[in-house]
DNA sequence: CGGCAAACCTGCGAGC
DNA sequence: TGCTCGCAGGTTTGCC
């Protein structure tokens, strides 16, 4: 599902459920998700206290007691969603079960398991090799035209592609990437290291725009994204090119509308008229 | 190291 | 109705 937005999204909606709380019992219901679950990851988990949540680009922190750090990747599909411990048992692709000393059951779900979690020590979080590597947090006031500008100088990648590695900038993903050079007015097949500063310049506030707007809307729903209450986000009703493949572009009065192309194997909208 | 394709999975909608 | 194909908010791996 997730991008900055969805993952932001959820980690407020688990805070309200989990943090201060017992995980009372956990149920892990298959061996893996796209890699094998830590050892002994229901005995660590099991009586220790949520103490904070937190978010690093894409992945979901659980501070716990004891120094242990719970990290959470949800993948292309997965949902976390908060339920309770009487409702209805769980389903094919509910694949961890999180329940709490206060009656609530929070809901691993993941049709795909492009998903991760692992557990790590609290204090030496970032140091955890899936989040050493991670760039900049875009919503951060560190992240400016001044920090970004050296990294694209050494990137001759089309700047699509580099808005998407993790390594730049954390936590954009395939929609906010397109949105975002819409937004600034970018074609998504200039090289970054081609970027002169004005337009540096304009996309780093495009970028700090849209997640805000999309964090503020609850993140985006198309097809599995759901906030932890059950809701729908509802920023994919402000997307200005992303599948809106042949609509007309809300930017300016060209004739061809938004256009797709595939880079990298995914497919980026943008209209050629407004992005240079 | 950079760049790119393939791989990991399941589900859904479109087209025949 | 039922099949095949293409496509999906991501990351890792392996090869050049």
């Amino acid at each position: 599902m997730p991008e900055l937005p969805e993952v932001e999204t959820v980690r407020r909606g688990l805070e309200i459920a989990m943090q201060g709380h017992l995980l009372q019992a956990v149920l892990q219901r298959r061996p893996d998700l796209r890699r094998p679950f830590p050892p002994f990851f229901v005995e660590r988990l099991t009586g220790r206290r949520v103490m904070a949540l937190e978010r690093r680009a894409k992945y979901l922190i659980l501070r716990l007691d004891e120094d242990l750090a719970l990290l959470i990747h949800l993948g292309m599909s997965g949902r976390l969603l908060i339920t309770r411990q009487d409702e209805s048992p769980p389903g094919k692709h509910d694949h961890v079960i999180f329940d709490l000393d206060t009656g609530v059951r929070v809901v691993f779900h993941d049709p795909r398991r492009f998903g991760a979690m692992d557990l790590t020590s609290a204090s030496l979080i970032g140091d955890h090799p899936l989040l050493r590597d991670i760039g900049p947090e875009p919503l951060d006031a560190s992240f400016t035209v001044k920090s970004l500008a050296p990294r694209l100088m050494k990137r001759s990648s089309a700047i699509k592609i580099v808005l998407l590695d993790q390594t730049v900038i954390a936590g954009i993903g395939n929609i906010y990437a397109s949105e975002a050079l819409f937004r600034a007015g970018i074609a998504p097949d200039r090289a970054a290291d081609e970027l002169r500063p004005f337009e540096i310049a304009k996309l780093v506030p495009a970028i700090k725009q849209v997640l805000t707007e999309a964090v503020a809307a609850g993140g985006s729903s198309l097809r599995d994204h759901r906030q932890p209450n059950g809701e729908l986000g509802y920023f994919q009703h402000g997307f200005k090119v992303y599948d809106r493949e042949g609509q007309p572009c809300p930017g300016c009065t060209c004739r061809t509308g938004i256009l797709r192309k595939i880079q990298g194997g995914r497919s980026t909208f943008y209209c050629a008229s407004k992005q240079r």
